[in-house]
DNA sequence: GGTCGTTATTTTGTATACAATATGTATTCT
DNA sequence: AGAATACATATTGTATACAAAATAACGACC
């Protein structure tokens, strides 16, 4: 019944990933050792195991003698990011339909469903972890252990950009939503068909349907505007 | 004088890293807390830090109530080496000749004077290192960290299968290590003209030589051999 | 009033004692 | 003798006490 020492921790750093996925920490927010067994009912030592844990994976990051604190999100980080996410993003969707599993295409199936259910309730939150679990599904899928580390690093920050630009507010966001919906279905069906080709396409569509999506925030309208007329509709 | 206990903890993790990437510990060997404590005179609380550090970076891996131990290397990850390395590795070159600082590219060239200075004493361990520090500066000055984790994990593989495969016992792979000390200058030379098609082609041709040295060993002579005359040439 | 230097307080890092788990050994029973 | 169980030993995981470092607070001096 009373859960061991173990559990606790992993549920502390199942709660700190989700955190830092969903923005509920900010990037650079600082933690609070004391804070956080208090929270958790651990000691310092696993809490700081946890933290290591998770600085390895790219949630955190280490400071000598100055705590840890969420991964920084910055400009830089960001060119990188679009920089290197479609190569891998399509290298681990074309894995994927080479590799999957029964089971694993299930759990999709599953991942996908609850994505779903992500648009309809409309919790930015839920939207971006079901999200991510999808794509750490196909992760598995790909099975290269030399690609999962940066992956899984992309998928973290895949997840806060997300959470960052994504609200849906104009019609068209709202529809691209539905339409990623569907890509999902169409990669599942592309893996389950072993049809790699179609995988990695899908993996390129989606990506900059993702991207497009983005770019609706970052670079709002301005680009196509002849000169001289640009004041007059730069967003707020 | 004395150096510290974080100089120590420090000392501990390269004394690792270079024991992995060397095969002084050997790929699923196990390792003793105690004595390592003893050996570099810290406590266990540091000395598992380290641990999971290295954990988190690919040299190790921690099961749980088991100790840690050195990373496998089975036939399963090799395949997934050859899979991921000729992408990343491309990528990662095109990025650096576009990014490297001045001060990066004399890191690289002292890098190399190291190198060819093992390929004259002939120590493979010291061979490995020296490659392995090369490519490092490689990664460093291609700065994506979406893309670093999974280069840094390939280049301790690399190191390790290096290790393994490269006695350069015949004259063909003795002179490929000279090929290989020359692809080495001309990365350098395409990096320092900001040449990122020439850094990206290099990555590739650096490659394939070192593919092809590895298959001297994997797949001796037998490919082009006609069906019946297989044992005569199979060697030992 | 502001800046620098000193001292308290808090926070982080390490050592060690203790608890839990796994491993090895001996003994018993068939 | 061989298998199985109970016990002893060793190893791993956690809590806590202590040390070192950083931050904050205070006061002296300009």
């Amino acid at each position: 019944m009373k859960d061991s020492v173990g559990d606790r921790k992993a549920g502390l750093a199942a709660h700190l990933k989700r955190s830092v996925l969903t923005l509920a920490l900010e990037p650079g927010a600082d933690l609070d050792e004391a804070q956080l067994c208090e929270a958790f009912d651990v000691s310092r030592t696993p809490l700081r195991e946890v933290f290591r844990e998770l600085a390895g994976e790219g949630y955190l990051s280490l400071r000598l003698n100055r705590g840890a604190r969420v991964s920084d999100l910055s400009h830089t980080t960001l060119r990188d990011f679009f920089l290197a996410a479609p190569m891998i993003y399509g290298a681990v969707m074309r894995l994927a339909a080479l590799n999957a599993t029964a089971q694993q295409i299930e759990a999709l199936k599953l991942a996908q469903f609850d994505f779903r259910d992500a648009l309809r309730t409309g919790s930015g939150a839920h939207r971006a972890l079901a999200n991510n679990r999808f794509h750490q599904i196909t992760g598995e899928m790909a099975g290269n252990i030399y690609l999962l580390p940066s992956f899984n690093r992309l998928l973290i920050d895949h997840a806060r950009i997300a959470m960052t630009f994504y609200q849906p507010q104009t019609q068209q966001m709202a529809q691209n939503l539905t339409e990623a919906c569907q890509q999902h279905d169409a990669i599942i069906a592309a893996i389950e068909a072993r049809d790699e080709g179609a995988a990695a396409q899908l993996a390129e569509d989606h990506w900059n349907l993702s991207r497009n999506q983005i770019e609706l925030f970052v670079m709002p309208a301005a680009l196509d505007m002849p000169m001289g007329e640009l004041s007059r509709k730069t967003p707020a």
